[in-house]
DNA sequence: TCATATTGTTCCATTTGCAGAACAATGTTA
DNA sequence: TAACATTGTTCTGCAAATGGAACAATATGA
């Protein structure tokens, strides 16, 4: 340790305060053997005597009150490092930052988001929508909602929260340009776009139907790292891509994608709850965290 | 200790703005393990992260940052505990109370007192020159000088500052109204004035002179546990009184006592400067300390 | 005045916490 | 891209701090 021990300024306010060694150590749940023995250390690294003690009275140096004006402000400050970790353990309380896809929020968790504010007054919910892959402990992020893919950082923790079941879809105009697809081979005829893995790597396709399966590599118009964004491509007629059926539904029902291949179906997309360590979580993330999987095993169990 | 222990707090308000483990050990003298490990054990106690550490990164948690406000206020104390600290050890400095007899003052130390207050600016010296015999420790004196006697009290250390060659005197209207004594053994017809010892016992008297000794305990007509006190009692006619030449010189000069059998004197008395232990002294005591013995030994080494 | 209760200090077996090195993770540079 | 440098964490023998009991000192009360 340094050189003047903060813990020995403690336990000094508190002998001064209680006016007696048995007491204050009686108050701070140390034997007097202890305090008597820091007291002394104390005085020796100061260099000079504290207190005078008899056995009946205590009383200060000139030297003791003066040291005890910073004594007291060190206790006080731990007195309200407790209090402030007492409340934190209490209830859930700050800023809580969290990112997600937009999508992710309005079509699936608006009702939730309302509820957990509604919930906790004393939570202050930040909520980044931004298509962007955020860096979460760069920017202070508590969760980030994460599809596809989970980050292999020995850091971070993850939690599963859905699994959607995935197809092809385009935008009619590509459509009409490039020709309808009628069958998996006729993907290598087509501009693809696709979702790039973990280690920025392109990723194939495999198309399921009943017990047949189909892979392949199709051209690479363009490639993302999140079913958002090429989602977006998609709409904006750049070419085909396999994304969750739940996040295309809107786009469809707008007439802005289309199915491709009905028949075939892509492999699952799950969504990741991604959040720094597990070791020690604030009360903040880990109600946020509950409330979004009962969120989702109350929809699809 | 208590719970959260403010030892922690500095070391975390010295990582926090060093930015790093590493540094945050150099700078506080101890070996970066120990750092990790007094800063997770402070998250344990607290149920909560305070940073999120990569090895290259440090982003302080929501948290984090609150206790940083309490953290850098501990660091803060300790500083000025050590500035403190520094400064006292450097000069000697503040308040010195000191009691000691008035004549002793007056006739002896007046250059010294002078020199020492001159010597050090930065103390203020407060005399007690009250003939009551004071509660050291009761009444905040650093230093107290006593004559004759020296306490038997654990708590407190004495050294031998002076002695003094001493006398029977007693006051011309008193010698006029009983007669002068011719021999010791006529101090049995006398009022004596006696010195109490340790035990508030009278002490007898003790004559010498050259080979010849003599003892006895003339009927006391008063007593008092200072020498100070038996002169003021001896001028006031009241008995006479075994005191140190030294301090009766005055008197005699000016008429108010006269010497009592001037072939024998009286056992030497002992000025004694009296302190509250010597485990660790103010540099103040130890400056006056050294000042009054190097003004004995000039005097009568 | 003597027994009692309470205080601060000392002692020593036990345990805690430390220091240093090895390790794992992660930027940096050639 | 691969060797390197630097960071935070983990491990372990060992030294230092702890805490309960015995002790010494001192008020208190009968």
């Amino acid at each position: 340790m340094e050189q003047y021990e903060p813990n020995d300024l403690l336990i000094f306010a508190r002998v001064a305060e209680a006016g007696s060694f048995s007491r204050a150590a009686e108050r701070l749940g140390l034997p007097k053997s202890t305090v008597s023995r820091r007291i002394s250390v104390l005085e020796d690294r100061l260099g000079e005597r504290l207190m005078l003690r008899t056995t009946r009275r205590l009383a200060l140096t000139e030297f003791g009150n003066q040291l005890l004006e910073h004594a007291r402000q060190v206790a006080a400050e731990v007195d309200a490092v407790k209090a402030l970790s007492e409340y934190r353990r209490a209830q859930p309380s700050g800023r809580l930052r969290v990112s997600m896809p937009s999508d992710f929020a309005t079509l699936l968790l608006t009702d939730m988001l309302a509820a957990f504010v509604a919930l906790h007054p004393a939570v202050s919910l930040e909520l980044d929508l931004s298509p962007r892959r955020v860096d979460l402990i760069g920017e202070n992020f508590d969760l980030v909602v994460r599809m596809g893919d989970l980050p292999d950082d020995a850091m971070l923790a993850a939690r599963r929260i859905a699994v959607f079941p995935s197809g092809l879809y385009a935008a009619p105009g590509y459509l009409a340009e490039h020709g309808n697809p009628v069958a998996p081979d006729d993907l290598h005829q087509h501009d693809a776009l696709l979702l790039l893995g973990r280690n920025s790597e392109a990723v194939g396709w495999t198309l399921l139907c009943g017990e047949q399966r189909w892979e392949g590599l199709p051209p690479a118009r363009a490639s993302a790292n999140s079913p958002e964004l090429l989602i977006s491509l998609a709409r904006a007629g750049a070419g085909i891509a396999a994304v969750p059926d739940y996040f295309a539904a809107p786009n469809v029902r707008r007439g802005e994608l289309v199915r491709v291949l009905p028949d075939w179906r892509t492999p699952s997309h799950t969504a990741w709850l991604v959040f720094p360590g597990r070791r020690l979580m604030p009360a903040k993330t880990r109600a946020f965290i509950n409330m979004v999987e009962t969120a989702f095993t109350n929809v699809d169990g």
